[in-house]
DNA sequence: TTGTAGGCGTTATCAA
DNA sequence: TTGATAACGCCTACAA
């Protein structure tokens, strides 16, 4: 690998006229322009990027930690905040945390002793004491860490009123609900907006909240278990796309018929629902937009430190297909 | 944040005596190694990992690529070779390249600057020539990219075979294909296999065969172009699971009964296929042991330069489901 | 308009 | 057993 001496050399100059040249920035006479691309591109030169990081405590390089990978909801938030940060020319990198508090500061530190630009971070489990020492920006994305750390979420407590006085709409007198992992504030915001409208049905005890911990599996174990034991239920609300799809799997393999015996919605809007049959009705998040904003955000965090703190809720839109 | 120096001050060494305590490198006192560890406790140093990999050269950071993160297969491949490079200490990045040659080659150089020490590659497209100027090990996982690269791949053609001639001892008369990107080399050993065993049969013709491109869309409506034109066959061969389910969807949609009036199988294994409805019946690779078994190889070459290329192929399995 | 030189934080060599 | 010092490759005052 040639050096910025070597180019130096090459073109009879300086290394700091090389890093000019490089940089584009300081006085560079046309003519020695020419030579030192000339000499760059017969070596090619490539500035490394390490060096660079050690000198200006930066490596343009942002990551993303994501709780679930395997969760089509996040691969699909990663694409837009991809978009972004390569179009503001910074490397993306994609860090997969399985909701380990151990594994989350492990990368946060050994990317922290990369020099990472900044984190967007997906967790319900990370409190600002692990952050103490981190000095980089970061976005809470999806689930909200603290007041003082910038957020991009969604109206999780609205959107659920909304999914639970739809299904009452079509009819539904006995939803239930798979909720999310009980630390994950946006799981709890799902089940208060749930709570909010069935719980003073006469109908209602706590047997019709399951949790489902965001997972198909366990999901799918409460669904059987729920529907087993409580025949009558007409409706339910899960916490998220992935539980509303294992619902629909229960429901199959108990022979119920949905949407006409069971009508189930679900929560994200990831493509997943759309290709399932029967489709699952959802209230869809803006994941895309909610991606590009946390990434933009990041960003402008990143350019100007003394940016205060931001916090952004979309709202979320009822998309109705063939589960209810 | 402290550096190596403040460490040394405090505890009234030099900054190499702190080096050779952090890396256990060389003698060191005992009394002295207790002085650095507390003063690195007190001041809560960590080595800069900048500075580390600019002397060293290296930056203990594998990456892989993958070309669609939202297709579940790389997000399940992903996960093995987190923990087998997160198991050897290496900091584990994703890139995500959407078959995209610029931003593949963009990444690559990216993080070559960034002096990762090895990369993993999922690409149809990536040539040799474009690997040129890359001094860091690479494997090459699912798809070759030459036979001077390692590579951990799986029996694609014979595992076709072994796909088409189960729909066959089901009964069926006429299968389909749904093959993937015409220039992916495991799309092209697939639908040999294919062609292996149905391009002697007196109905078969070119129109049995149809491009999805290891897209959900693109498959989907492949198969109803496919099913609406054909009414007569009887059975489908995916590519990928992920067209499979598409498969299954273009079904549903036309009111074409599975498996009664058409048999689909798929290839890959992703869980996705045992979540849908009928679930999948499919080739399923080893997923998890082929990211492993990509990380280790690489793992090793990284290690020993000299090591001489390595190329594993996996057996494919059939998993029985609904769907047939 | 260009060059010299010091420093970013580590590690490894050589001396002491 | 320890310390001084020269790299690693780049950037930016400051001088010329």
């Amino acid at each position: 690998m040639a050096t910025i001496r070597d180019v130096a050399q090459l073109a009879k100059v300086s290394t700091a006229t090389v890093s000019r040249v490089i940089n584009s920035n300081g006085y560079v006479n046309e003519g020695t322009i020419k030579r030192v691309k000339e000499a760059i591109e017969q070596l090619n030169y490539f500035p490394n990027d390490v060096a660079r990081s050690l000198f200006k405590g930066r490596s343009k390089m942002i990551a993303l930690f994501v709780p679930d990978i395997t969760n089509p909801f996040f691969p699909e938030l990663a694409r837009a905040i991809e978009d972004v940060t390569n179009r503001h020319d910074y490397t993306f990198v994609l860090c997969n945390t399985d909701s380990d508090i151990h594994k989350t500061t492990n990368y946060l530190n050994a990317l922290q002793q990369k020099s990472a630009d900044g984190f967007i971070i997906v967790s319900g489990s990370l409190t600002e004491d692990h952050l103490k020492n981190i000095q980089a920006p970061i976005v809470a994305l999806d689930r909200i860490i603290s007041t003082d750390i910038s957020s991009v979420t969604v109206n999780n407590r609205i959107g659920s009123r909304q999914a639970v006085n739809y299904l009452r709409s079509l009819g539904c007198r006995r939803i239930a609900h798979i909720a999310g992992p009980e630390h994950v504030d946006n799981a709890i915001y799902r089940m208060r907006g749930y709570l909010d409208e069935v719980k003073h049905e006469d109908w209602f005890d706590s047997s019709y909240v399951v949790s489902g911990a965001y997972h198909f599996e366990t999901a799918r174990e409460a669904a059987v278990h729920l529907l087993t034991n409580n025949p009558r239920i007409d409706g339910i609300f899960a916490g998220n796309d992935l539980m509303g799809t294992a619902v629909l799997n229960a429901a199959a393999s108990l022979d119920i018929k949905v949407p006409e015996d069971l009508a189930v919605i679900g929560f994200d809007g990831i493509s997943m629902g759309e290709r399932v049959t029967p489709a699952l009705t959802t209230m869809a998040q803006p994941i895309y937009d909610m991606g590009a904003e946390a990434a933009e955000i990041l960003i402008k965090q990143i350019r100007t430190p003394s940016q205060k703190v931001m916090r952004e809720a979309f709202k979320v839109k009822l998309i109705e297909r063939q589960s209810t």
